[in-house]
DNA sequence: ACGACTGTACGAATATTTACGTACGATCGA
DNA sequence: TCGATCGTACGTAAATATTCGTACAGTCGT
């Protein structure tokens, strides 16, 4: 299956924001940040999410939102942040979010 | 009426991303982030939103996550953006934010 | 071909959000 | 004091979001 993703200038920033304004989302956006080859299961996995069909629909409003990549390799499927175009749109945005949350980790810790 | 902010510690990326993740929430903070003294009102009509109690509802909202300070003053209620708290706990948040909603709104015309 | 694996689609149940009208409390000016 | 103004509280209705189970389609290794 091939999704249909926004180009880059489809991407509104209130989308984006409600998309990581989700715990579950803003964490799988940190996982994909830290780099790495991941699929569906994988961050699932790392979540401790327990339904695929929860994550599934996490996954398509972040890709919708223009915030992911899902791209079909044999019967699994790939996740990247789309950090090139989140960057050239919304410059700071993503790192400022992301540094957020570390903060939100080491407040609550 | 005296609202119960949250601390500057306790304020969390998510709550924030969620509130700013709302077209007409965002909107008001753009207001706000405008300068100028604002009450309620003011920014309603601004927007052109109609019912007042749905506008009670947004400012809830905004106030728990941390994004802006209601003051009661007289019979107004005074709204201020936290821009102080949020650039110290998150450096660039706030700026990428509005940034972004230019660019969207340059872009949409 | 077979079974295991990956992930989606769909429907259902539940929870949350959004929007609005109405009523009310507090404040202000005359 | 009276009437107008500001904003909230409450209830309600409608829309949306979240979660999960089940079923299924496609892919891989043997």
């Amino acid at each position: 299956m091939r999704y249909r993703h926004p180009d880059r200038d489809q991407i509104r920033v209130d989308g984006v924001l409600s998309a990581l304004g989700h715990p579950v989302r803003l964490a799988a956006v940190r996982v994909l940040d830290g780099g790495g080859e991941h699929n569906c299961t994988s961050v699932l996995v790392e979540l401790g999410i327990t339904a695929k069909s929860t994550m599934t629909h996490h996954w398509r409003v972040l890709r919708e939102s223009g915030v992911i990549l899902q791209e079909p390799s044999g019967r699994e499927n790939l996740l990247t942040l789309r950090r090139d175009d989140l960057d050239a749109r919304y410059p700071g945005l993503l790192d400022a979010v992301l540094a957020g949350a570390r903060t939100d980790e080491a407040d609550s810790r």
